[in-house]
DNA sequence: GCCCGGTTTGCAACCCGGTTGCAACAAATT
DNA sequence: AATTTGTTGCAACCGGGTTGCAAACCGGGC
């Protein structure tokens, strides 16, 4: 529909990055990720895109805080939305689960990120806090 | 000295690992690393020892719970020793700190991993928690 | 409408940390 | 000593990520 192609166009421009016809596709597929996503589990759903384009274009996005880019220990960088258009406040970071059995890595939305005390000395910036296990659907497997 | 050898046999046998002598040479080679360190840099202060014994090494030592992975961020796994020879509970971890600057990272010993509060339905074995930022030396460089 | 410079894209090649198969070797077992 | 099991070095591989370069594209000035 017209509005969302608009509404992307306006997204992307309000994150100061040109809204050429491959970050509207590469934008409007991301969305379908609920959760995380790797960079090639993106590729593989936009068949026609080169690997290195949709490399420079989430990379593009994350720098201009439309992404964040997430590590959840598998090595490979996975990435999820931000709500912000401005580097995010610790207070406004949220926290991941990744399932070590079926290896999905969850947003925690609506968690916060506690904040430890550390050390004097220490400029803190940013804080990942991940936690891992399995998620509901692999308990329930298990239990199966 | 003679008992520090012995200590590390000790050590090893406590962990169930074999102590052969290239296992006690890595051993005694990675307690010199006081924070962190990667597989690299255990290979560099390793001349004679080959890439893959490293690997396999490490990767025993931390099966055995000798050793903590650490994902810091930067794609390659860091380890750091383990007070510990049995799978550490959430209480029984550390927090780390990756400086953005000089791409150290710190163990925060004396720390706790604070618990957030998760939906229901997961089932959490680890967290990681990772802070980043500056570290007090690269924080004290940037004002000289 | 057309040209120009800067930007974006696709392709191919590369990098590098990590990982594996295999053969040689050592150590434990009989 | 012979057999079995575990360990090590070597070389090759893997895969995610990254880069150089040329072609395609876009937007502004004429």
């Amino acid at each position: 529909m017209e509005t969302n192609r608009y509404d992307h166009t306006e997204t992307l421009v309000r994150h100061g990055i040109r809204p050429t016809a491959i970050r509207l596709l590469i934008y409007k597929t991301l969305l379908r990720f609920h959760d995380t996503f790797s960079m090639a589990e993106l590729e593989d759903a936009l068949e026609s895109v080169d690997k290195s384009t949709v490399f420079r274009t989430l990379s593009l996005f994350a720098a201009q805080h439309l992404l964040h880019e997430i590590e959840d220990g598998t090595g490979s960088t996975k990435y999820c939305l931000c709500r912000n258009d401005h580097p995010c406040g610790i207070d406004e970071l949220h926290c991941h689960f990744h399932c070590e059995s079926c290896h999905k890595t969850y947003c925690l939305d609506h968690t916060h990120i506690p904040v430890v005390r550390y050390p004097a000395g220490f400029e803190v910036r940013q804080i990942d806090y991940l936690l891992k296990g399995l998620c509901p659907d692999c308990c329930a497997k298990r239990h199966a």
